[in-house]
DNA sequence: CAGGGCTTTGCAAGCGCTTGCAGTACCCTA
DNA sequence: TAGGGTACTGCAAGCGCTTGCAAAGCCCTG
C-alpha cells in the first residue's frame, strides 16, 4: 500500500503539501499541485479513509436509508447514488428501515458520527423528526420535500398534468386513480395534481390506499369497473400491470374500453409488456443528484438549489387511447 | 464523544487494559473486565472505528457485490446481510457491478484494504478470478459454488427434483424449461437437475437463454406451444408470470392445458397473482448466512461448513395440475 | 527602502486506538 | 529457598493522515 509519504517523496514536497494538494487544492500552487497529482496517479495512491477520518472526522462513508428493497423502484436510485459516491471516492452503505419510523430513528442516531451524511428516502411519516435530524447532520431527502431541508424529487406532478391533458383531449372524464401505500407523501401530491388538472368537468375516483403490488392492481379492477371509469392512472407500474392483467382476464379490452397509465415507471424491471403508458424519468439520476447535493452539504458548500426536480416525461404506450363511445 | 481514555479512567485501569477488555477479553482478569464493561455501559462508549482501523486494519466495513439491483431477487438477500452486519456492529456497503467482470475486478481491488471482506454474488463468469481473489481476502460467494472458497447457496436443485417428481406423478412428460440469463452458473445447475430428475421417459425442452424478465416470459410462449410441452418450469417468477400472462392472452388455460412453475420465488414483490407454483426459500436467511460465514472468516475462525445450503421447499400454487388428456 | 500583506510551503503535534514488550505479583515445583 | 512459570497489567511507540502555526519569499504601497 502506497502512503501519502511516498507520494510526497515522489513529488518532492512535504507531506503537508501533498495532503493539501488533495483535500484543499486551492491552497497549493498549481504547478506543485499537478506534480503531486501526477505522483498520485503514477503510484496508484488512494487515501486511507481511516487515517483521514481520525483527524478530519470525515469518514468517506455515506448512508442511504430506504424503507425496503423489495420495491424495485429504489434499486436504480441506489445504484445511481452508489456510482456518484464511488466517483467521489466515497462509499455508500445502504440501510433498510423496513418502513418503521422507530427503526429509522435508531439507525440515524447509531450511524451519525460514523458516516459523513445521509440520503433519506422516507416516503411516509411526518416532517418533524426529519427536520430535527437534518438540522444537526448533513442530510438530503429523496422523493419528498421537507421545507428547510435539501431534497431531490421526481417531478411526477408535472408529468401527471401532461398525462391528464392527453386523457382529457382523448375525451376521458371519469378517471380512476389507484393510489399508493397509506401515508405516502408522494401519493398525496400525485392525487392532488391529478384532481386539479382534471378540472371541474372531470371526476377523479380514488381507489385505495393500495400496496404497490401486481396483485393489488388486479384486485382493484372490480372497483374500477363498478365506478365506470374510462381511464385508470396507477401509482406505479406494478399496480398498472396488475390492472391490465385482470382487465384482460375479465374480458375488458385495453385501451378500447379502458385506458391504463402509470405514474412510476418500472420498465427497467422488464415489466413492460404490454407497453403501458407511463411517466418516464431517470431514477439513477435521482440517486446521483441526491448524492451530489449531499456532498456539497458535507463540504460546506451551499447546494445549487434546495429542491432539485428530476423531470418526468410522458411516455405513450399502447394502453391509452380514445374511449369507445358505447362505454 | 467519550473516548477509551475516559472509560479507562472511570474503571481505574490503563488504556491498554481497557482496550484489551473489549477486543481480547481472555487476556484480562474477569473482575477487571467487568469493571471496564460497566464503565463502557455507564458512559455509553462506542469504539471509534476509524481509530481502530488505523492500527488494527479492521475497518468494520463489509462489501457486498451484486450484479444489479433491478432484479428483485437480490433485494432480500442484501437486506438479510445488512441486518446481520448491523447486529455485529458492522456496516455493509453494496456495490453494483452491472454484470461486467472487468468492473467487478476493478471494484474488488479498489475496495480491498478498505473493507474487511466481501460477499460476492457473481452468477456469471468463470471461477478462476474469484478463486484467486478469495485466496488473498476474506470472501464468501453467494448463489454459486466455487471449489476452495466458502459459499452459501439455495438448494434449488433439490427443490426442482421435488417439483419434477410432482409433475411426473401428474402425468407430465414434455417439460419446457425457460432458462435464465446467458452464462448463469445456477441456470446450468437447475437445467441439469431438471433433466436428470425427469429421467429417460421425460423430455426437457430448453428455451433460452432468456433475460429473467416478464416480457421474455411472454415472448417464450409461442415456442412452448410449438414444442407441445404440457408443463413449463421457469428460471424465475418474472419469466413464469410473463408466460402465464401470455398464455391467458392466446387463450390457453392454466393449469388445465399447461402447467407453469417457477424455480425462484419473487413473491415478496407482490408478483404472486395468480399463485404460481414455486420453490420457496428464505432469501434474507441466505444473506444472513453469508454474512455470518464471512465474519468467521474475518475473525480467523473456520467457517462451520464450507458450503452452506439454504433449503428450497416446493410451494404448490394454482398454476400446476394434471394435464388434459387431449393435449 | 522599510513595512505590511499575501501566497506557498514545511514543521510537528496530535486524532483514538492497538499491541509488542517489559514489569510485577503470585504460585508451583524441585 | 531458589528458579521458572503463569496471569495480569502498564508503558510507549506508532498506524497514516490533517492542520494550526510559523517561516520564507514575493509584491506592493507609502
Amino acid at each position: 500500500m502506497t502512503r501519502l509519504a511516498d507520494v510526497a517523496r515522489a513529488a518532492g514536497v512535504s507531506m503537508s503539501t501533498a495532503s493539501r494538494a488533495l483535500s484543499r487544492p486551492d491552497l497549493v500552487a498549481s504547478e506543485t499541485r499537478s506534480r503531486v497529482l501526477e505522483a498520485v496517479q503514477r503510484l496508484g495512491f488512494h487515501v486511507n479513509p481511516a487515517a483521514r477520518a481520525l483527524t478530519s472526522g470525515k469518514t468517506g462513508l455515506v448512508a442511504m436509508c430506504v424503507p425496503t428493497l423489495s420495491n424495485p423502484f429504489f434499486a436504480p436510485i441506489i445504484a445511481g447514488a452508489q456510482q456518484a459516491a464511488e466517483a467521489a471516492d466515497r462509499h455508500l452503505t445502504v440501510v433498510v428501515t423496513e418502513g418503521s419510523a422507530r427503526r429509522e430513528a435508531e439507525v440515524l442516531t447509531r450511524l451519525s458520527g460514523q458516516v459523513d451524511g445521509f440520503i433519506i428516502v422516507a416516503p411516509r411519516g411526518g416532517d418533524a423528526d426529519l427536520l430535527e435530524f437534518g438540522a444537526t447532520t448533513p442530510a438530503v431527502i429523496a422523493e419528498r420535500v421537507v421545507p428547510g431541508l435539501t431534497s431531490v424529487i421526481i417531478d411526477t406532478p408535472a408529468g401527471l398534468r401532461d398525462l391528464t391533458g392527453m386523457l382529457k383531449a382523448d375525451g376521458h372524464r371519469r378517471v380512476a386513480y389507484l393510489s399508493g401505500p397509506e401515508g405516502s407523501w408522494m401519493d398525496r401530491l400525485r392525487c392532488d395534481a391529478l384532481r386539479e388538472s382534471l378540472g371541474p368537468n372531470g371526476e377523479l375516483i380514488v381507489i385505495g390506499p393500495l400496496p404497490p403490488t401486481f396483485r393489488a392492481g388486479a384486485e382493484a379492477v372490480q372497483g374500477i369497473l363498478d365506478r365506470r371509469a374510462t381511464a385508470v392512472v396507477a401509482y406505479n407500474s406494478l399496480l398498472a400491470l396488475g390492472a391490465v392483467y385482470q382487465l384482460h382476464n375479465v374480458g375488458v379490452r385495453v385501451p378500447e374500453q379502458i385506458s391504463v397509465a402509470s405514474a412510476d415507471d418500472l420498465a427497467a424491471l422488464g415489466l413492460g409488456a404490454p407497453e403501458i403508458t407511463t411517466l418516464r424519468f431517470d431514477p439513477a439520476g435521482l440517486g446521483a443528484a441526491a448524492m451530489e447535493a449531499l456532498m456539497r452539504l458535507i463540504d460546506g458548500r451551499p447546494p445549487a438549489v434546495p429542491h432539485t426536480r428530476i423531470p418526468a416525461a410522458l411516455q405513450l404506450g399502447s394502453t391509452t387511447g380514445r374511449p369507445a363511445t358505447d362505454v
